[in-house]
DNA sequence: CTAACATATGATCATCTGTTCATATGTTAT
DNA sequence: ATAACATATGAACAGATGATCATATGTTAG
């Protein structure tokens, strides 16, 4: 692979706090579980969805009509909120209900919000 | 525009109850607003800058060097970073210092690592 | 079993995104 | 003014993403 390095000629940080922010920093792998951790939260459809289920579970076609969107895209979408473990589901006879799965959604949701209007 | 309502035969929750899920839903805008707010979290290497700056403020060629992406690269995710009012800069002379504009920053990251963590 | 409803899924396609490369801008020292 | 360094920016391209359409799966009633 190439050499990506770039490295100022004067170190503008002292190279201690270099080594200390490398310590600090999480493993790799758990920093890129959390971009993708966002990347979900990180659409307009995906991010009604989970508004509407603030209040109460619903099912897909209740959800698919509130919305305004194809039944079709709710489903997909809400394959990947469960594969991200934000929202869980039970059947009750052809009927699939969906809920959080827990309140994280919910401040991770109100901090964005926060920020947004502040 | 064609019409994408489906509606369930018979509905599955109570009709006050889809009301009241609309009334409490935030505007469009701020929901559209909040998902690109995610969207920019929605990424590894922001992410990993984030996280350089919880520690400090640092310039572009060390936030380059330590995280080893291109100064290039590091600078357009800076500028997005920027346009999302999640980083500030100061100019001394040559260099440009980075750091995150507020505390929203930490209390969004800290809440998405708990989710992936639990 | 079959029809009808609710949901899930695979393929396709247009759009968006992040990196790279080349180059421009801004700043300082000589 | 000029060279050298630090950062920013625009174009281009590969890869990812989200909606749609067609269809499959699962469930219940008759």
């Amino acid at each position: 692979m190439n050499e990506k390095v770039e490295r100022c000629l004067e170190q503008h940080v002292h190279p201690e706090l270099l080594a200390h922010v490398k310590l600090d920093m999480p493993d790799v792998e758990d920093l890129y579980d959390l971009a993708e951790l966002f990347k979900v939260f990180g659409d307009s459809t995906r991010i009604r969805i989970l508004y509407v289920l603030f209040e109460s579970e619903m099912c897909v076609c209740d959800i698919a009509a509130l919305l305004n969107v194809s039944q079709s895209a709710i489903s997909h979408q809400l394959r990947v909120l469960k594969q991200a473990r934000l929202v869980r589901n039970r059947r009750d006879g052809k009927t699939v209900y969906y809920f959080l799965a827990d309140d994280h959604v919910r401040a991770i949701i109100g901090q964005g919000m926060d920020h947004i209007k502040e």
